[in-house]
DNA sequence: CATGAATGAGAGTTCATTCAT
DNA sequence: GATGAATGAACTCTCATTCAT
């Protein structure tokens, strides 16, 4: 595939990705593909074979997108407090943030996934996620800054807590405070007690 | 509609309750419900139209089987922490059931009626569950039983988590003992210290 | 499948068979029969999956329309020269016939068929007229009629000789002189020498 | 049309000849022969505008290479009864030969040929043979090698015969002792009787 | 000459929905 | 009420063919 051809690729999934947080996963054609691309039928063909196909690069390139960004945030010497309370910002910005989520198709796609006994992408995201919080647990705690047993099972807590709340911004309404609330009741649990 | 109308619907409800559970929501199509219940294209029409109304109607003879279960276990003066135990039971039932649930067709239907910004069915249930908890908190705190300082707040939280495992275990893998360290962990920060 | 729709599926049958002998059977469409049947695109559907499946039952069809005929234009006690020649005859047919002859499709779909290691329609056909002829110049030749010392291998010529005439009709220009004489050479070979 | 151009046509036809073999004529594309070259698609259609352009020209090709090998291989001063002979060696071959034959591809492209009123070049192939046979069948006779009435006639025979074997192949099963038997029985029906 | 991206026509197939019986 | 045949819209996918580079 030629140099042209990677830019048309990344084309469409740059249009894909708007239509899959318009309408989830399921319900996404090959026509709505086309038709937000503006290309031809055969033309989306010659890139991608299927709607899945598309929605797993689409979500490849999201994914690329994400991590530089919460790097530059840091400061030099983050403590562990730092970095899980940037953590906490991201994930509030992504129960939030209704418009432009890719969520309820990574659900969707997640589900259909999940019947046919595969490991979904949101296993992965999630498994990493609990790896994550597991050992900034761990490290502050033998910093002094938390004060956490079972680090394993309090980084679940959380990512439970999270996915919950995420679910429930797309199936019903939640609001900024609400989430607010839940963090620093989760960050109360955290913290040392004196 | 005569009594055997009524037995029919009955009869179609219960056979695609069945349908729902294996194929979720948006992939259902009235011809799997036709096929299902071994009734003619025409005789589904009469009594639904649409794979919505039945969903909806097999919601809510669900919501009404649900019910009277929970409440023949329990004994006759039941202390608050009865209650809540209880409670965790039948959640711990609904995160760990594979077979049998409608609990992914929710999820589908949910994103499908908030994108139409209506109230979805799953909001309410969520409502109702984080209303039951603030109670029994409320209540458990004022016998003595429990110690927690914003009822609300801890319902709201002890719901999410839930909603999170049951996501989880449809996306995922999870298995009895992480949902069993979970409530272990819910207790403790509900428990009095000391 | 009601009565109704067994005359409709023979309908169908009747008509694509038209559509058979016209355009052979590789590029035959669904759309093809559905415009000589005069039907909807999903009505066909309702009776064939396949074109394959549409050809499959044109010969069958085909077939059951055969062989009365050829009974009943036998005497009471035909010797097995007036089955021979009867035999003849309607291979003649079947090989100057050139409007309304299943011969090319069915040579284009046993090619097919031959492709994927199956056993043929067209071979059984060719297998059925070997037996056929080998029990005939077996019988004709203990009644003195004929003069044929191995039944089996004659029989086979004949069928190859026959065949190809067949494709040759269809390949090339065969005139009936042509077939007369190929069959009374045929003939004079079968016949006791004098 | 330059040096380089008839080599890379030349190619493309002997590729192009492999397609043919294993897909027969009808079910061949452009994009088949494409992929079989390994060249571009716009590139094909510099030398070729269609597959039977294509076909047409593997045929011709084919054509060129098989008569050298049948001369090479007679000795000097060869009676008719050892060209006949070397004649069937190579039809048997002909016959018998499952993979690396156009033969199929032959008969499917003639069948379309022959719908459009066409003089095929099946057709023009076993004119000549029969013309060859008619030759080789008078002189044999006239020298004594053969006792044979009606030259064209048993040539025309033959010819049928052979071709009715070859379908036979390729749409039923054939072993050599049944093509030998038959080769047998028409030499005996050639051959002086004493 | 050669490339290969792009097009659009057209085939296959499925489904919600209607309607005569 | 109940049936199931029939419809036609919509979707997936493939190919011959063109054309800017």
């Amino acid at each position: 595939m030629g140099n042209k051809s990677i830019q048309k690729k990344n084309y469409i999934i740059e249009k894909a990705n708007h239509v899959f947080v318009k309408k989830g996963f399921r319900s996404v054609t090959m026509k709505d593909i086309v038709e937000a691309c503006d290309i031809s039928r055969g033309g989306l063909y010659l890139y991608f074979d299927s709607t899945e196909s598309i929605f797993r690069a689409v979500l490849e390139a999201e994914s690329a997108k994400v991590d530089p960004g919460l790097a530059r945030k840091l400061s030099d010497k983050p403590t562990n407090n730092d970095i899980l309370t940037l953590f906490f910002y991201e994930q509030k910005k992504a129960i939030l943030e209704r418009r432009g989520s890719l969520l309820v198709a990574m659900y969707e796609y997640s589900f259909e996934q999940h019947e046919n006994k595969e490991k979904t992408l949101l296993s992965n995201q999630m498994d990493a996620s609990v790896k994550f919080l597991e050992d900034i647990l761990k490290k502050g705690t033998e910093a002094g800054e938390f004060s956490v047993d079972d680090h394993r099972l309090m980084a679940q807590n959380i990512v439970y807590t999270l996915e919950g709340m995420k679910l429930m911004s797309r199936t019903s309404f939640l609001n900024e405070e609400d989430v607010n609330n839940q963090l620093v009741l989760i960050m109360k649990s955290i913290l040392p007690k004196n």
